[in-house]
RNA sequence: GUCCCCAUCGUCUAGUUCGGCCAAGGACACCGCCCUUUCACGGCGGCGACGGGGGUUCAAAUCCCCCUGGGGACGCCA
């Protein structure tokens, strides 16, 4: 399963406890900015009592509508309901990013790019510095192996790479890993990009291909080898293979014994072998990880790592080093699950003669039942929430807060991930993906949209229910009625349905509200919408009339429902209606009033 | 098995870096109530956690140690 690797199509996972000198990411200005922000509320507050357990904060100056929309997608949207429980400072920020013009210089706020399209970053500097320069020189990568779709740990371990970057006015790079000839396809890397592009993760240059690079890799590795820091090795897959075997029988870490390493230089002649490394016996090597510390291993438990093939080719570990070192690639931010290579990396890093880059390791995400994402039991695919009606922006929020927190906000916006991120508040142990807080942050987001712009996003989900929709003011109209009750919008397309054609009424149903003393009422009805001059304007009062001509409390609401929807949910009674037109209106209740049995 | 990482509500997290402001805050889910022509939305309330044991300290969710539990890595995959 290469293609779920935090490196690039990785999981992620691990929590906290770093000795200082693994937290070099110290920005105080973040922290003092925090802590005003803290003590925002009682500062404002005329008495300064601490607010009471679920007390609002003050909310008079509410704003309800911003139709600047969602940075990083150009969706407009409105303010997010979390409005109203921020802190009053956590307002003036929010505020204050919104105003055209503040800190929004030079920055392209997460514009769809076209592909490979290098961006360099901001540009006039108009922005006061945040925290460092920013223009700074940091560079992250994304790489991911293109041996399938774009993972969401994947997607997760990218956006990180994105916002830290972002945060610091660094560059974002995107590094095709197709060393694998056998597994990487073109296909999956149209996925990856799509996959990226659609969640607004875009990149500042790239996508670089591995296989562009091969000579720099076979020049390096013959490098070592002259240098002697690097031996041919003979040993075949199947010798290998029954040692390890044998190691772990007897309860050993199976590694390689590097019986190779002191082979006299003609024995190797003439037969098929590959190059290891020669990791040093004695010693350690420490990682200095920007989330966790230092992490101490000794060399002794490290392999003598192949890095060229039998056929030449060159392997991960090796690769990264040179790829990363010769892009100048500043942070390695990546999954956990490359914890246990980095002190390899590292020795191949001081063997190169190459500067070290900083490393970060971030925890992954588990599945919903524990352990890493399965594609058996998890839906790991980004592509597949995008076919199920999930929308970027949630997606996006969804992931940024798994392993990621900034007070107790849990809306964001990419421009404020990309403004607020920072790696000392990732968290260090591993999340469980949870469906039901994806679900209810994508009807947040849904709630939010530009009607027209979901109205579009629809059409399509309508066409896999063979409804043939095109946008139009009335499907706007539509979609407005259904925002409230969606929560993806293949659900919003379930429930359109009605709006397209009679649906044969439920069962339940109909046979409790579709009664024989109730036909006559909906017939009544009908003739009374038929005879009317402004529907829309009068239809309720029209109702009205003939329930006082019925005689007081006749129920008829549920009854009209199930006779226009089939169904006892929907939208409000005239709200569908004022859809379906009194035509429809009117052929529907007729309808329904004579499939009753009398 | 060996090595490495991690540990706050069921879940995502705030708080941990500088121990006191935390009888631990928010969000999702769940349960009530209110609003209501249904379903939702929204509002209000409830349930619910510092894994255990030792230290250090006047004071520990925060610092140290051990245990336990979870995860990851051990490839001519990435």
């Amino acid at each position: 399963m290469p293609g779920a690797r935090g490196e690039g199509g990785g999981r992620d996972r691990g929590r906290r406890r770093a000795s200082p000198a693994g937290r070099q990411l110290r920005h105080v200005p973040l922290r003092a900015r925090r802590r005003r922000a803290n003590e925002g509320p009682d500062g404002d507050r005329p008495d300064a009592r601490p607010r009471p357990r679920g007390a609002l904060p003050d909310r008079s100056n509410r704003a309800d509508l911003d139709v600047r929309g969602v940075a990083g997608h150009g969706r407009p949207l409105r303010r997010p309901p979390s409005w109203r429980n921020l802190r009053p400072s956590d307002k003036i920020r929010h505020f204050r990013r919104r105003q055209p013009g503040f800190r929004t210089g030079g920055r392209i706020r997460g514009a769809r790019l076209p592909l490979r399209r290098p961006l360099s970053v901001p540009s006039a500097g108009t922005d006061p510095p945040k925290r460092g320069p920013r223009m700074s020189d940091v560079v992250t990568r994304f790489a991911p192996s293109p041996t399938g779709y774009l993972h969401i740990g994947g997607a997760r371990t990218a956006l990180f790479n994105l916002l830290y970057a972002r945060s610091v006015g660094g560059k974002f790079i995107l590094r095709i890993e197709d060393t694998d000839q056998e597994r990487s396809t073109p296909e999956a890397v149209r996925a990856i990009l799509d996959g990226m592009t659609w969640l607004g993760i875009t990149w500042d240059e790239g996508p670089h291909f591995q296989m562009e690079r091969m000579d720099l890799y076979r020049k390096e590795a013959e490098r070592l080898l002259r240098e002697g820091k690097a031996y041919r090795c003979v040993c075949t897959k199947e010798e290998l293979d029954a040692r390890r075997e044998e190691m772990a029988a007897r309860k050993e870490k199976p590694r390689y014994d590097g019986r190779c390493r002191d082979l006299a230089p003609g024995a190797t002649e003439g037969k098929p072998s590959v190059l290891r490394f020669k990791t040093p016996r004695t010693g350690q090597t420490v990682v200095h990880d920007l989330l966790r510390g230092d992490v101490v291993y000794e060399n002794a438990e490290l392999d003598d790592l192949v890095f060229l093939r039998t056929d030449g080719s060159p392997t991960y570990n090796f690769v990264v080093v040179i790829d990363d070192a010769s892009m100048g690639i500043t942070h390695v931010l990546r999954g956990d699950d490359h914890l246990n290579n980095t002190p390899k990396q590292v020795l191949l890093y001081e063997a190169l003669g190459y500067p070290l880059p900083r490393f970060g390791h971030f925890p992954l995400i588990h599945g919903m039942e524990g352990g890493k994402l399965s594609k058996r039991q998890d839906d790991v695919s980004v592509t597949s929430y995008r076919e199920k009606g999930f929308l970027p922006e949630a997606m996006v929020n969804y992931l940024v807060r798994l392993g990621w927190g900034h007070g107790d906000q849990e809306i964001f916006s990419m421009v404020e991930m990309q403004d607020l991120f920072s790696l000392e508040h990732v968290g260090k142990s591993p999340s469980k993906f949870n469906l039901d807080k994806l679900l209810h942050l994508n009807a947040h987001y849904i709630k939010m949209a530009e009607p027209s712009l979901l109205a579009n996003l629809l059409v399509p989900f309508l066409a896999k229910r063979g409804i043939d929709a095109k946008p139009s003011p009335w499907l706007i109209a539509a979609v407005r009625t259904l925002l409230e009750r969606s929560r993806t919008l293949e659900e919003m397309a379930e429930s359109a349905e009605y709006y397209f054609r009679a649906k044969p009424a439920d069962p339940k149903a109909a046979a409790k509200f579709l009664t024989p003393e109730i036909a006559p009422v909906l017939l009544e009805i009908a003739e009374a919408y038929s005879a009317l001059d402004d529907f829309d304007a009068d239809m309720e009062d029209a109702l009205k009339e003939v329930m006082e001509r019925r005689g007081g409390n006749l129920k008829i609401h549920q009854p009209i429902r199930v006779a226009l929807t089939g169904g006892t949910a929907s939208p409000g009674l005239f709200e569908v209606m004022r859809i379906l037109g009194r035509d429809e209106v009117v052929r529907r209740l007729r309808g329904a009033a004579g499939r009753i049995d009398a």
